[in-house]
DNA sequence: AAGTGCCAGTAAACCAATTTAGTGAGATAC
DNA sequence: GTATCTCACTAAATTGGTTTACTGGCACTT
C-alpha cells in the first residue's frame, strides 16, 4: 500500500525536478507555473515574480520531451548536407546553428554522402525525431521518403531547386553577378582563353553556375571549346582530375574558373606539381570563398557566397512556415555573390614578358 | 457531448499515426504492439508477424518524444567541440555520428568557440534536451554547469583530462609514439635544430603534445632554446603568428614541429611568403593528419591520430555507462598515433649543397 | 478432474508538460 | 443588497508511448 503511493509522497531522491516541485515551492498551481514560463500575459505580476524566484532557486528547467509531446512542437530543425568534411558545410552549419539556437531550436544534421540510401536514412531519422522543418542543402529531391516529408506537410527549404509542394521554399542564389565579375576580371587582365570546371551536374546549383559562366563569356563575345568544360565533382580530388584532363589538351587555357573552391584547390595542387606558376602561367578562380581560400598558395581569387546569409535565409524561410501564419505560400530570396580578388589571378603569360616568362622548372 | 469524445472516436484527419492505430489494424492490443516493437521475446511469432505487417502497411514509427518521456531515455548524446570550422572536428563528428546513428542515437553538437560563456550555453542546451551522455572534445572542465552534468550523473568522456566524478571516462592518447617518430625522423635526416609550436596550453592535450616533444628531444640528447617553443592556438592564423615570431630570431631552426595541422599549414604559408622553400630550407611536421594535410603545398608530413578511432573510443566509453551495468567505473583507452611521412620534411639545408642551396627569391 | 504454469490481452498508471473547462473572489451594475 | 461580469486560479484531460497488475484461456501434472 505504502509503496504503491510512493510516487506522489516521497521523491526517489535522484528524480528530475518537476514543474510541480516548482509549483509547490512557489505555492501556486502547476498551471500558473506553466503560464508564467510561457509568458502568458494574464498571470499576476507578484505571482509570476514568486514563480521565477522559485525556478531560479531550484534551478529548474522544463522537460523538453514532455513539452514537445504535448505541444506537438519538437523545436528541432533538420539540416541535410552533402558531407561534413567538405569545408563549405561546417561554415554553413555554423551559421544555421547559431541562428537556430538563438531562436531556441536545436538542429539535427544529416549527411547524405552523395548517395540516395544514406539520404533516405537521414530523412527517416529526421522524421522519427519529429523535425519541424528541413533545410535541404544537398542535391536530390527524389525518393519516397522525401515525399513523406512533403506529405506530412513539413516545411522545407531547397537551394536552387523547384519546390514540389506547398510549405516548401526555394532559395535562389544570384550566381550571375559574381561569376560575371570573375569573367570580366579575367577579361580585363587580358585573358581570352578561359576554361571552367563544373561541379556534379545532377545538382541544379552546378548547372546554374556553369550557365552563368557560359552566359558571361558570351556577353563579352568569347567562345569556348567544349574540352574546356570538364566536369569535377566539387571535391579536391575531382578538381585534380579535371585539371589533369585539361593539361593533356593541345591548347591550354590561360585561366580556369571552378564551380567551387575545393575544385580550385585541387587545380592549384595539380598546377604546382606540373611546375606551372599561378598566376604567372595560369590564373585560377574559385567559387564559395571558403575560409581556406585565403590561405592556400597563392591565396585564391574566388566568388564569395556568404554562408551566413545563406544559413540565415534558409532559417527565415523555414520559420515563416513553422511559426508563422504563412501556411501555403512559397518564398524566394536572392542570395548575392561577389568576386573577391586575391593572388591567383594575373595577366596571361606573354603579355608582360619582362616580368613573367613561361618556364617549366 | 459528441465533440467531447471526438478524440477517441474519429481522427482529426491530419493526426500522426498512433500505436493504437497499429493495434487496431493488426487486431491486437496496444501492449502487444509495444512489446513487438521492443522485441520482447515472449510475443507470439504469428502475432508479431501480423504487427510488423501492419506497421509496414501503415508506415508507422513510434513517437520519439513520447518514448523518451516515459522511458526516461532520450537517445541523444552531446558532442562538445571547440569550433566546427576547424577541419579536425568535422572529421571527428563524422566518425562519432556514424557510430551513434548505427546504435540509434542522435547527436547534439555544441561548439564552445573557445570561450566559457558559449560553453555554458552549450551545456545548458544539452541538459534541456536530456542528453544521456556527453563527449567533451574541447578543453575546460571548469564552470558550474559542467558540475551540474556531473551531479545529474550524466556519463561523460574527456580527452586527456582527469575525470572529476564517477561515470566519467578519460580517453588517453599516446602522443609519445607518434611525436617520437617525428623527432627521430627529423634527427635521422640530420636535423639538430628543431622548434615546436604549441597549442593553447590551457588544454591538457596541448601540454601533453609539448611534453612528448620535449621528452623525445631529450631522448636523443638535443637541447632547445626556449625561443623555439612559441605558442600557437591551433588555428591557422595562430600558426602564422608563431612562425613569424620564429623568423624574427637570430638563429633559425632547420625544422618546425607543430601541435596540430592547422598550425603547420599556417607555418607553410608564412614560409612561402618569406621565400623559404619547404623542405629544402626548412622542414615542417604537423599533428592530426587532417584530410587537408595531404593536399597543401608541399604535402604535409604529420603525426596521424585517427579521428575514427577517437570517435569510436569516445562512443564506447559513453555506452558502457549509458547502457551497461558499469555504473561507477572509469575506463581508459589508449589511442595510438603514428608518423605519416610526406614531402614537407627533408635534409637540413647545407647537408646536400649540390641539390639545395639557401636562396631567398 | 482439479491444480498449476505460462502467455497474451486488458485496463490503468505513469512520464512532464500544456491547455481547457470550471471555480471562486472581488469589482461593478442596478 | 443581490446579480453579473471579470479574471486569475485550480483541477483535470490530454499527448503517445511503456509498463505493471490483473484476468482469462489453454496445456500439462498428478
Amino acid at each position: 500500500m505504502a509503496t504503491k503511493k510512493r510516487t506522489r509522497q516521497q521523491k526517489p531522491e535522484n528524480k528530475r525536478l518537476d514543474i510541480r516541485d516548482v509549483a509547490r515551492h512557489a505555492k501556486v498551481s502547476i498551471a500558473t507555473v506553466s503560464r508564467t514560463i510561457n509568458r502568458v500575459p494574464s498571470v499576476d505580476k507578484d505571482l509570476a515574480k514568486r514563480v521565477w524566484k522559485s525556478i531560479a532557486e531550484l534551478n529548474y528547467f522544463p522537460n523538453t520531451q514532455a513539452r514537445a509531446l504535448v505541444s506537438g512542437r519538437s523545436r528541432i530543425l533538420g539540416l541535410l548536407i552533402s558531407e561534413i568534411t567538405n569545408p563549405f558545410f561546417p561554415e554553413l552549419i555554423q551559421g544555421f546553428e547559431s541562428i537556430a539556437v538563438e531562436n531556441n531550436y536545436e538542429i539535427l544534421i544529416g549527411s547524405t554522402n552523395y548517395d540516395v540510401p544514406s539520404m533516405e536514412s537521414c530523412i527517416r531519422r529526421l522524421l522519427e525525431r519529429n523535425v519541424e522543418g528541413v533545410a535541404v542543402m544537398t542535391f536530390g529531391i527524389e525518393g519516397p521518403l522525401l515525399n513523406e516529408l512533403a506529405s506530412r506537410n513539413i516545411p522545407m527549404v531547397f537551394v536552387d531547386e523547384a519546390p514540389p509542394s506547398p510549405r516548401v521554399s526555394t532559395l535562389l542564389v544570384d550566381y550571375r553577378q559574381g561569376i560575371r565579375e570573375g569573367v570580366q576580371h579575367l577579361a580585363a587582365l587580358g585573358h581570352r582563353k578561359i576554361a571552367f570546371i563544373t561541379g556534379p551536374l545532377q545538382q541544379r546549383s552546378c548547372q546554374l553556375r556553369r550557365d552563368a559562366f557560359l552566359h558571361s563569356l558570351e556577353e563579352i563575345g568569347l567562345k569556348l571549346p567544349k574540352e574546356w568544360l570538364p566536369a569535377g565533382d566539387h571535391t579536391l580530388e575531382g578538381g585534380m582530375r579535371a585539371m589533369e584532363e585539361i593539361l593533356r589538351l593541345k591548347e591550354l587555357p590561360t585561366a580556369v574558373m571552378c564551380s567551387n573552391d575545393m575544385t580550385a584547390i585541387g587545380v592549384l595542387r595539380v598546377l604546382a606539381r606540373a611546375g606551372l606558376r599561378v598566376p604567372e602561367d595560369i590564373s585560377v578562380i574559385g567559387f564559395d570563398d571558403i575560409h581556406l581560400a585565403e590561405f592556400v598558395n597563392p591565396p585564391l581569387t574566388t566568388v564569395r557566397m556568404s554562408r551566413a546569409d545563406l544559413a540565415r535565409a534558409a532559417f527565415e524561410a523555414l520559420r515563416i512556415h513553422v511559426e508563422g501564419t504563412e501556411k501555403t505560400a512559397k518564398q524566394i530570396w536572392p542570395i548575392p555573390t561577389r568576386l573577391t580578388v586575391r593572388q591567383s589571378t594575373g595577366f596571361p603569360p606573354g603579355t608582360m614578358p619582362k616580368l613573367a616568362s613561361r618556364t617549366k622548372a
